[in-house]
DNA sequence: CTCAAAATGTCACATTTGTTACAATTAGAT
DNA sequence: ATCTAATTGTAACAAATGTGACATTTTGAG
């Protein structure tokens, strides 16, 4: 693996050429390949090395002894898996991350992860920011989650959509099926609050395009 | 604040006297007095600085739409306050942080704890684990809401509670008002949910003694 | 392009949960 | 021990969501 490669992973961004080089010799890592279906690692396996992406992506998701899963999110290439849990007392994924797609990633052992923090604060802050950035995920998920009614995790929705974009319309990122799943609710529910909110005049909805047409209305929903 | 105080809390454990000395004279911190009922952090202000517990506790709620909270959990001395989210690009606490006694507690800038997480490896491991381990809970917590039914949500709450005994019973640790809080439900909807579940023989209702009448179909419940 | 699989839009109906209200019980302070 | 506030148990009714089914449209592999 190249300098170039390198510093475009998230947690070694802003290292100089020399510090790479400090770093990475004294530290184990592997690369390794895993194949699309591949499992890289179980729910509640101890959570002993930090896995990053260096292409591809996995889909994480908690299951249930017989079956039943919940998904909780995608990650890709150039991400870590699993950061948030690398260290404490009883250490385990709390999901089963599986290959979406051919992968190939770094993966240094929980004790190397220590060393590399404390020998470089470059590194330090890197991994402090990406571990918050994705404890705010997680969070913003619960939060999500609290949302009662399906209107009112569509506003949200939506809202955070169209305010990416510095427009008032949404784009979907992803199928209706799958926003479904995300918010926890069956389809033809998630379909029907969509038609109700048109019929309301809070929105214009057609196919993946959902124009806001009563922002204020709609931030009242999620603001109190 | 004498030395055998501060090497009971979490972030300082294992220090040696020499070392909380010049931990503690290279970074700015500062005692500061809460009342009960003050709060200590608002939803979505800007956290830029550690709060550590030395006496007292919190109740973390994130507010939902119409007034409604969700009690993420109480936090109680020594403990950190939302020390998931100091770092980060867009790092704001994810709750509102009220005192549910007096409190007194430990302020560290931002900036202050980064420097010590860098010039002390145990401050750092200790870090990491304190993180580690809110980390889990709040993953858990997540696992929670997306059972969906409140049968679902009280076979899981049961069958730990009972786990926990070593028997068939499960003894409620709270009210049943905060449990309808934590479950994410209204008060009437969960009692209605204990009464259904004794009628259909799953379980033996009695204040706050809840007999697990048939493990084997509470189980089916969750893991299926 | 073609065609099968996936995604979408929409129903009628069943189920779950929320809401409001009220009485009974329990807990805690003085 | 007494009294007030909190908790508990329950009910009728309203609202939200799930389910299963079906036709239509879109997507993507070959």
């Amino acid at each position: 693996m190249n300098l170039n490669d390198i510093v475009k992973i998230p947690l070694f961004k802003s290292l100089k050429p020399s510090e790479v080089e400090s770093v990475f010799s004294a530290i184990k890592l592997t690369e390794t390949n895993f194949a699309k279906g591949e499992i890289l690692a179980l729910q509640d396996e101890p959570c002993n090395r930090l896995i990053i992406l260096l292409t591809g992506s996995v889909k994480a998701e908690m299951s249930a002894p017989s079956g039943k899963v919940v998904k909780v999110e995608d990650i890709a290439a150039p991400n870590p898996l699993a950061i948030l849990f690398l260290f404490g007392q009883n250490n385990r994924f709390p999901v089963q991350a599986t290959a979406l797609e051919d992968i190939l990633a770094l993966v240094i052992p929980k004790q190397s992860v220590l060393k590399m923090l404390s020998m470089n604060e470059t590194i330090l802050t890197n991994y402090l920011d990406i571990s918050a950035n994705f404890a705010a995920k997680l969070s913003k998920k619960l939060h999500f989650m609290s949302f009662r009614t399906i209107r009112e995790k569509l506003a949200m929705y939506l809202l955070s959509l169209a305010q990416q974009n510095g427009s008032n319309v949404a784009e979907l990122d992803r199928t209706k099926s799958s926003l479904a799943e995300y918010f926890g609710v069956s389809r033809p529910s998630l379909e029907r609050e969509l038609t109700n909110m048109q019929e309301d005049g809070l929105i214009k909805s057609d196919k993946k395009i959902i124009t806001l047409v009563d922002i204020n209305r709609l931030k009242q929903l999620i603001d109190f």
